[in-house]
Order: structure tokens, then sequence, then C-alpha cells
DNA sequence: CTAAAGTAGTTGGTAACACGAACTAATTCA
DNA sequence: TGAATTAGTTCGTGTTACCAACTACTTTAG
């Protein structure tokens, strides 16, 4: 028998595959991937080791080598030697990757504004509070 | 400067990561990959073709044709000819995949469940609403 | 103070996934 | 009927992700 929480369910999937669909749709038009976007999106702010970088992103450290790798190869990132302890890297973002995160995440915020035109007030502040009580609910890899 | 939407924004982003993690953690439990799951959860109550397929998860058709080649080599999903238009193929879920999916799915519920167990009713009826409103919004490949 | 254990990161192998281009087969249209 | 269209597959490429094995440091135990 379907519950009442079905349709809350299919509401919180169906979103989430809207919006990393428009997330995937625009990365693209910035020639990255929504991988590589999270990465320059973790990177605005912080300058995290490899190994911080892959537990928030949760990736596998090899992957997260990779990521790094390609993003590095394009210039959007960079590799810093630690001074304090010769095992360890740290990742930042170049000025050509963080100009290029900005300018996408405007681009994104606005389209998400258009496709949210729609919602009232009300359910707007809903929805922010929700997905905190939700969030808070979460014990995974989200910062 | 930060406009009254970015809140907005940023909780659907990390909400959709939070679902999108939730399901990919839980496919794998059930050795499947978020796309195999999307897939079988497609076709639980249809039998499109490949074309119709293909539309309605926003990929290619060589994409397509590439998933449901996995999914059949491993039995969750079968290839019919049309008996009308000697081109087409219809694509339909094995009684393999539909057990398959129909466990994922409720274990799925229950657990994005136990993540909105702090979230009222009402703000989850506004969450439900507002969703609506957004995807009625989207001109996209949703259906 | 050195030997063993642990930690950080890379490399290599494998597989899924997604795309575009080129192709075959069937159908529609002009 | 011959030309364009449509459905689907195949092939080649690139990204992403994993695991296991490896190197290079650091920490810990004896």
């Amino acid at each position: 028998m379907p519950s009442p929480n079905d349709d809350l369910v299919d509401a919180l999937v169906q979103l989430s595959f809207l919006v990393q669909g428009t997330l995937a749709e625009l990365a693209g038009e910035h020639g990255l991937s929504v991988a590589q976007a999270r990465l320059l999106g973790v990177l605005r702010d912080r300058e995290p080791t490899m190994n911080e970088l892959g537990r928030h992103l949760g990736l596998d450290k090899s992957s997260t080598s990779g990521l790094v790798d390609r993003a590095e190869k394009r210039g959007l990132v960079l590799r810093t030697p630690s001074a304090t302890d010769r095992r360890v890297v740290q990742v930042s973002i170049t000025p050509a990757g963080l100009e290029l995160v900005t300018t996408a995440a405007a681009v994104f915020a606005d389209r998400l504004g258009n496709l949210t035109a729609e919602v009232s007030d009300s359910d707007r502040r809903a929805l922010v509070r929700a997905t905190r009580r939700i969030l808070d609910a979460d014990p995974g890899w989200l910062g």
C-alpha cells in the first residue's frame, strides 16, 4: 500500500534529477563535467589536502587523484606540496578555475531561479527549512 | 551580493546531492548503478521503445543501447521486436528486474523516510507542492 | 635509535557510462 | 520507384569510479 511518504520520496527523487540535470547541462556549456564542477565548487572556499578533498567528495583517493589530474591539466587547479609533511599535497584553485566556477555558479543560480519562480515565498522558506532538517539527519559525507 | 534566492539554490543543490548519494549507495548494495536503477524505475510502469526510453532518460540513443545491453545481459530487462514496425524495439522489465527494483525502491523509500522524519507535516506538503511547481516549469526530459 | 606499522598519494588495471559519427535496415514521402 | 527519414546498433574516445599494488614519507614500539 502506498504510504503518505511516497509523494515526498517521489518529489525528492524527481527534484534531485532535475537539479542534477540542470547542473550537468550547465557545466557542459562551460566545458565541465559535474564532477569537475563539484571539485571547483569545493575548492572555491577551501584548500584541502588530497585526503580531505576525497572525503569531502565521497570519493576513493585514486578517483580524487584522477579528478585533480584532469583539472590540473586544464589549468583549473594546482597541486602544492605541503611544507610540514612531505607526504601531503595541498590542492588549490587557480584564477582561471575560480573565474570559471564563479560565472558558472551565477548562471546556474539564475537558471534554477527561473525554475523556482512559481514557488510561493512561504513554500520557499519551507523548502529551505526542510532541507536543513534533512541534512542534519544525514550522517554522510556532505560537509 | 547574495540574493535571497541563494539559500534556495543552495538548499536544492545540497538536497540533490544527498538524494543522489543515498540512491547511489543503496543501488550499490543491490548490485546496481544509479543508471541501471533509473532504467528499472522507468520500466516499472512502461514498456517503451528504445527511442522513447532514451528521451525519457535524457540519453543519447547509443547510451541507451549500451545501458539496455548491460541490463539485458544481467537478465533484468528484455528486448522485443515490435510487430508493427520492424525497425523498433520494445524494452520491458523481466520478473527478476521487477523484483529487484521493487525491493530496492522499498528500502530506498524507507531510508529517505528516515532522513525526512524530522520534517513537519506542513513543510512536507510544502515541499511536494514546490516540487510540482518546479517540475511544471521545466521544459526538459523528465516525464 | 632503529624496525615495524601506519598514512598520503600515485599508478595501473578494469568496468560502467556517455557521447558523436558511421553504419544497417526498415519505412515514408515525393 | 528512388530519395529522404527514422530506429537502432556498433565503434572509437574520454571521463569517472573502483580496487590492489606500489613508493615515499612519518609515527610508534621495542
